[in-house]
This record gives structure tokens, sequence and C-alpha cells, in this order.
RNA sequence: GCGGACGUGGCGGAAUUGGCAGACGCGCAAGAUUUAGGAUCUUGUCCUGAAAGGGGUGGGAGUUCAACUCUCCCCGUCCGCACCA
């Protein structure tokens, strides 16, 4: 028999009437949710998004096998800018072109024999999906946690729009190269920030997550434990609030630093002399966006404020700078300064001349530091500090704070990197946020009756950078749910990572009309078993997941913190070194490898080119070599059905046994494999040993049909999850009336794996000399005996008797002269 | 700069967790079969050497009977964060 991609179809066509893939959500006895994040619908998919899927169905076929109540949906992430542009662009509807791409994609990942329950895609364009979306955000509002603010955005004065970071190269706008702006809007937010401890402590629950995802979302949210305490202003009622971690240098702090948008500078410098000078200064570094601001080339400069601060342990007036390496985002956007232990300060304060005391001694015994690499940051002995000299750095952390506590001049604070999550997006192809401004009322939510807030589509896409939806005065301007006065609507639409924040929910309930999801299902259904996906959204999208799913269980709509339990992050595929992109025309389109060889060979190569969790390079020789793996595979069954059975001997003989244990042994490995991190390369080349062993021993050999018959059925079993396809034929082949799917997971025998005779390796002072056959029920001293006759081993010990034999059982013999 | 991962043949990668380095696949070479093949089947393939032998997992040290694996230093690659006070 030949494989080739008629059979393909086939069994797709039994599957589906088979509803193979249909989960039955009333059951939950050894329920297995098995989730892969779903797509953005963008273009059609190549072979680096191939393995993503095929990833998902090997597991979900596998957990089949074993008898699991599987469910794998399949859903769209089908908001977002793409489809505006392209819509611009190409004067195609942004859902037209969306439901175009999302057919093309389910052709696509139905010919490669990907099995989903497809009863439950789940698309968050549509008004069912994202009627609930816009239902959690005035969840969050009721409770406080979506709130409005002002917030910089990048702006194109050319454009008048929004640009997102994406649209900004180089500091300019794609579109038309002017230079982007800081622009000033009024913007939706999260409260993430109320759940950041939340999201740092449950951390330690995902313990089957990757080490490095939880070590970039605990960086991400950045805890850092300090005291906050003020500085007074000399000739001021003002008073400057500082954040620091390093409290025990206090004594060092030599000068203040605020942020170019520090909120009280201008009664700071009202009295300046060179008031002018330095607020020119403060718009020259406001005028620069953030992201030109923490370039690496970014060179420090300040300007004195012309007044000075006192240092409330030391007395001392320390003068006040403004300084454009400070970040208004994080702490109070004002520092104490301390050039002597950071380097940051050192620079600074070297370039301005500013005093440098150190108060740390290293153990190394440190001086005050004459260049940057000198600056000692570590924790040490306070130094010049009066009544805490002598204290190490840790004791001094704790004794100033309380000092300081008492006095009333500062206290401990916890800071976090995280910010609150902006989810207003100036753009038409999201959920539209469900809020009402009246002329009176002021700010109001749409009821939830009244939900969804449809997104009008007839709409005109203009290249002018605005949303559409301002242009709409029926979506425009509505009367207020309160008091039915004038009102206006939000025109902002939500980050899609909304949608993608819940969409895991909804596949379990996916038809509901009256509610987001049925929270008894999803109760017994999540957290999600497995969730795979790229590690691109290590951060956001699971942070964001977290934060909504934690909110909803707050709300008791869901009793679980986590939605994850499990997850594996997939290595990227690459081709030639580089990502796969159509700009540098290097994409593997799927298409012609599935015409040519079929879908199980682009699946089994896929599986088989490295550790799924590390970049791959594509390499089509690699592929034939699956192809040509398969079709070695397929041919044992056409001589399993020529084979001519000659009566058996009643005893095993040693081909039989051989083979046999390789059956077993390659059961044991292949399982172990798939339980482990999914070592599909691994297990895939120990089913390539299976087929290699049978081919060789019905070569030198007589074997009796049903053990060759085993081995044939083992193979295609043990292949079924990777490639579904050719093992369903081999399958039916094999007289089976029944899907492969629906058959056990074979359990290996011990009995079989048992070898009487075992080769070790002997090695003289470590190093390998000679192999010893040896039989497993020999005594230790009969082992040593054998291997310190062997010839070579005499030769080198001569006459002399050795120091000492080490000997790990059934491994090797170390002889040490 | 900080944090993390990694470094093994011509290539993708294995190595039971400290126990015979290079499984499996690709590529390459020789042979067989074939009208022919980029099909199939044998055999070989870490380097060096005619062989015996010697060397070998980025480099250097160390621990150990034994190190790809553990420890320290250095070099390199990739990823994440990046003036976070």
């Amino acid at each position: 028999m030949q494989y080739s991609k008629e059979i393909d179809k086939k069994w797709q066509k039994f599957w589906s009437k088979e509803k193979l893939f249909a989960a039955d959500i009333k059951e939950k006895k050894s329920k297995y949710y098995c989730l892969v994040m779903f797509p953005y619908p963008s273009s059609e998919l190549h072979v680096g998004h191939a393995r993503n899927y095929v990833i998902g169905d090997a597991v979900a076929r596998y957990k089949l096998m074993q008898g699991h109540n599987v469910l794998s949906p399949m859903g769209w992430d089908a908001f977002g800018l793409p489809a505006e542009n392209q819509a611009i662009k190409h004067k195609v509807h942004p859902k037209e072109w969306t439901l175009k791409n999302i057919k093309r994609i389910k052709e696509q990942l139905d010919s490669w024999g990907i099995g989903y329950d497809w009863a439950r895609e789940v698309t968050t364009c549509h008004p069912n999906y994202y009627k609930w979306t816009q239902w959690i955000f005035l969840q969050l509002y009721k409770k406080g946690l979506a709130y409005r603010k002002e917030a910089a955005v990048n702006w194109c004065s050319s454009c008048k729009t929004v640009l997102a970071n994406e649209q900004v190269i180089n500091g300019e706008c794609e579109r038309c190269s002017t230079e982007v702006e800081q622009k000033k809007l009024e913007q939706w937010f999260f409260k993430i920030t109320d759940y950041a401890d939340r999201l740092l402590e449950d951390l330690t629950l995902l313990e089957e997550w990757p080490e490095r995802v939880c070590t970039m979302q605990k960086n991400w949210i950045g805890k850092s434990s300090g005291v906050e305490m003020d500085f007074e202003v000399q000739d001021s009622s003002l008073k400057i609030k500082c954040f620091t971690t390093r409290v025990d240098t206090i004594f060092g702090a030599t000068f203040v630093a605020l942020s170019a948008e520090y909120p009280h500078l201008e009664e700071l410098i009202k009295d300046a002399p060179n008031k002018d000078e330095i607020i020119s200064f403060i718009d020259k570094v406001k005028s620069k966006s953030v992201s030109v601001r923490t370039l690496e080339t970014f060179e420090k400069e300040g300007i004195f404020s012309s007044k000075y601060a006192i240092n409330p342990m030391t007395g001392e007036k320390i003068p006040i700078w403004i300084a454009n390496y400070i970040l208004m985002e994080y702490g109070t956007g004002a520092i104490m300064c301390v050039p002597a232990h950071d380097k940051r300060d050192f620079e600074f304060a070297t370039k301005y001349n500013l005093g440098i005391t150190e108060v740390i001694q290293s153990a190394s015994g440190s001086r005050t530091p004459q260049t940057p690499d000198e600056v000692y940051e570590g924790e040490g002995v306070m130094v010049n500090s009066k009544e805490f000299n002598g204290l190490n750095s840790e004791e001094g952390k704790e004794k100033i704070a309380a000092y300081m506590k008492k006095k009333g001049i500062g206290e401990k604070k916890v800071n976090f990197k995280l910010r609150d999550w902006l989810i207003s997006r100036q753009r038409y192809w999201g959920a539209p946020i469900p809020i009402i401004y009246c002329n009176k009322c002021g700010e109001v939510p749409v009821p939830e009756k009244n939900l969804p807030v449809i997104l009008p589509e007839a709409v005109k896409f203009l290249p002018t950078g605005q949303s559409p939806l301002l242009h709409i005065d029926k979506f425009l301007n509505v009367s207020c749910p309160k008091c039915k006065g004038k009102a206006r609507r939000e025109t902002d639409t939500m980050d899609t990572f909304v949608d993608s924040s819940w969409y895991y929910l909804r596949y379990i309930s996916a038809h509901q009309k009256k509610v987001p999801f049925v929270g008894k299902d999803v109760n017994n259904w999540l957290p999600v078993d497995q969730y795979i996906g790229g590690v691109e959204h290590a951060i956001l999208h699971l942070m964001y997941s977290r934060f909504i799913n934690k909110f909803l269980k707050d709300l008791g709509w869901i009793s679980f913190s986590e939605p994850f339990q499990r997850l594996f992050t997939q290595g990227m595929i690459v081709k030639d070194g580089a990502k796969m992109s159509k700009s540098k025309g290097n994409v593997v389109a799927p298409d012609y490898i599935i015409d040519k060889y079929g879908a199980d060979t682009m699946r089994l190569y896929i599986l088989f080119m490295g550790p799924p969790q590390k970049d791959a390079e594509w390499q089509d020789e690699g592929l034939q070599g699956c192809w040509r793996f398969i079709q070695r595979a397929a041919r044992l069954i056409d001589m399993l059905s020529e084979y001519k059975e000659e009566q058996p001997e009643k005893e095993l003989n040693e081909h039989e046994k051989i083979v046999l244990r390789k059956i077993h042994s390659t059961i044991k490995e292949v399982t172990a494999d798939l339980e482990g991190n999914f070592q599909f390369n691994t297990a895939i080349s120990r089913v390539m040993e299976l087929v290699n062993q049978t081919h060789k021993s019905l070569a030198e050999g007589i074997l009796r049909k049903s053990i060759f018959k085993e081995a044939v059925s083992t193979v295609f079993v043990l292949l079924a999850p990777f490639t579904p396809h050719i093992s369903e034929e081999v399958n039916a082949l094999l007289g089976n009336k029944q899907s492969i799917f629906r058959k056990k997971w074979p359990q290996f025998k011990e009995q079989y794996l048992h070898q009487e005779e075992v080769e070790i390796g002997v090695l003289v002072n470590g190093k390998l000399r000679e192999k010893l056959k040896i039989n497993v029920n020999w005594e230790r001293s009969e082992i040593e005996t054998k291997a310190l006759s062997l010839e070579k081993v005499k030769n080198i010990l001569k006459d002399k008797k050795p120091k000492n034999v080490v000997y790990i059982p059934k491994r090797i013999v170390n002889i040490v002269a």
C-alpha cells in the first residue's frame, strides 16, 4: 500500500461523520480540555502556524486514545487593526475580509486533519460574542475597575490620528513619515494593578508552566519594596515624595531629581532666575516620546530648579534638579539620588558637578568612586551614616524605615512596574465600549439589557486615520439611558486582548444567548488542562486572561483562580535562518506539501524536526525523509497480507523475542515521551526503530504471523496521534471496524522487556576498552572475573591487581588500575 | 546593563538524569536492482590513523572510579526586560 493524499480525504470525512471530536460537556468524568491559542485570521497559514495546530491535535488525539473525554475547540480572534488597514487599502469591508480569511484557514486546518469540535466555534467579531465582551467591561465598570483617565498616545499631526506602537517606525508615522508626537487623550483603563499582588503570588500555582514564562510575568509585574518619604523644600510649603528601595543609602543622597512631568514643577520654579530656560528644557524633554527617551544612546541631561530640598536624615540642603532620565510612570516621578551607589546618578552627578558621598562599604573595601565602573551598587556596611554606621544594609533599611515612620517622614511602600491596562482604541474594527456620555449625567454605562452595542457595518473607509464611527450619526447620537436627554456614544473600541482574555470560557457555552457562559459547566471543565501557543503571548495575553479569570472568580461566576493548568509554548519554524514572512519571501506554504506528500507527511515532519519548544529550521529534505518512512512503514501491511505463515515452533525463536521486546519497549518509551514534555521527535524516532527492527527481523528470520501483526498494529497505533490518516487506513486493513481513536492506547507488558543477555561496556580507568555479553543472572564476582580475563584488559593491567572495580548493573564495569 | 536559555558530526538532533557520546532522520560514499530515476534495498559514514592506537560534546580549570551532564572562570549565540529609583 502507498500512502497518498486520497487517504486523507476519506478519513477526514469519516471523523466528521463519526463526530470524533464532539465533546460531551455534561460528562465531566476524565475530561481533558486541550486548547490551542486561536489565530488572528489575517491570511492563510504557513507551516510555522501549522506547528501549533499539529501539536495541539497530536495531544488531543493521544488523550482521546487514552479514553479521555476530550474538548478541543477552535475560534477566531477576529477583531483588529490589519483588517481595517486592508479595508482602506483594498476597499473591502473588514468583516468581509476577516470572514473570507476564516473560511480559507478553516479549509486548511481541515485538509491537515486537525480535529476540532466545530460546533463550539467562537468568532470574536460576531455580536453574540462581543456582547459578552461588553458585558465584562460593564462588570469591571461596576466594580470601579474600568475607569477613564488622560493618557499619552502616539499622535500623528498630519494624519490627525492615534498610532499604535507598531505603526511608529523610528519615531515616525508609518504612513506619512511625520515625526510622532505625544498627545493626551481621555482613555479607558482596566485596573489590573489591583490584582498585581495576586497575579504575582499565584504564579507559584503554575507549576506546569514553563519557568521562563513565569519569570517574564514576574519581571513584568515588577514588585519592589522600599520606602516612600518626604523631602521638604526649602523656602516653600512643597514636599517632594520619593520612593527608594535603598533607604540605607539615604545619608549619601546629595540631590533630588524630578521627572519633566512632575506635577508641581511650575510652583517649584516660579521664582527661578532662569525660569524660561528651565521651561524650555522641560518642554524639550516632554516632546520626546517615551520610546525615544529610553533609547540606549539617550544622554542624561538635566537642569537645576533653583530650589533646595532637605535631606530628612542629614538635615543638609541638597539641590533639586529636573532630569530627563526620571520616569513619571514609575514611583512618584521623583527620586533621591545617591551618586556613590547608583551608576545613573553617578553619571549625572559627575556631569553637573554634584556631591558624591560614600555610605556603603563593600566587603572588599570600596572607596568613593572615580569612574562609573567603581560605583558600588551592592549591599554592604553603612558608613558616614551617623548612628546607623556599622549596620549592614539589610538591618539599616529596617532601622531607618522604623525611624522615619516614628518621625512621620516616610513609610514602607511596595511599588509595581505593572501599569493599568489601556483598552481604548481609536479604531473601528473592535468591540464598541458600552458607554454613553450625557450632557447632564456625564459618563453613563449602557444598561446590560441593551447589549450588544452593535458595531455599525455600513461605514466608509477613508485613509483619514480617523475611526469611521465618528461619521455615523445613528451610532454617535443617542439618548441618555438615565435621563433620555441628548447624549453621545463612546466611539473608541476595545483592545483585542480584551476579546481574547475570556474566549476559553465561551467555548464551553458557545451558543448561550442569556449568559456569557454557564458557570456550572465552566467550573466542571476548567481550568484548561493543556494550553498550547506561541511564547510571544507569554506576557500580555496570558496576564490579561489571568486577570479577567480572577475578576470573574471574585464576582462568583467561576470557582478556579487560574485558567490554564498546564502551558506549552512551541518554538518558531524558521526558513533560511529567518522567521517566515511574505516580505522576505521565505514562506513555506503547506498546500503544495499536502498535495504532493499528504497531510500525514507534513504533520510527521513538523513533529519530528526537533524539540517542539525550540525553534527549528525547515528543510525540504527532512520532509522527504518522513515521506519515505511512512511508505516504508506502510509496506509492512502489504508484506503482512501476503505473509505465508509456516507452522510456528512452540517456543519463541530469537527473532520473535527481539521483535516482541522492541514492540513493548517502544510502547513504553513513546508513552513516556508523550507524558513528559511532548517529546514528539524522540517518540517518532523510536517508532522508526521499531519499523526498522521489524523489517530487519523479517529479512533475517521467521516470525509467526501474530507477532508480525502485532508489530504492524503497534507501529500505527503509536503513530496515530501524529499520522492519523494512514493509521486509520491500516487499522481498517487489519480488520478493525472502529476508529483507531476509539481504541485504547497500548500498554506495554513487562514480561517482554526482560532480557536474559545484555551487553555491557568494560572500561579501564573510565575508558571503554571492550564489550562483554553477560547473563543477567550472573553474580557480580563472575562478571568481574570475566571482565578481568579479557585480553585487552589483561594487556593494560599487565600483572598488577586492579585498585578498584566499579560495577553498575547491566551497564558498565569500570576497572581502576 | 540586568534576567533567562543554550553551545554535541557536514546538517536537524539523541543520550535512561553522573554510567558504552553521536540513537533516529537528512546529507554523503560504495554496491545491488531497475529502461531510467530525485524509487527501493544492502553496507559504510565523529576526527585522525594502513592498523594497533590516539583524540573528541565552545575554551580553561575543578570534583569523581566515571562528566555532554555537577562546580568555578572565560568566549559565543539566541530570547526577554531595559534609565523601574
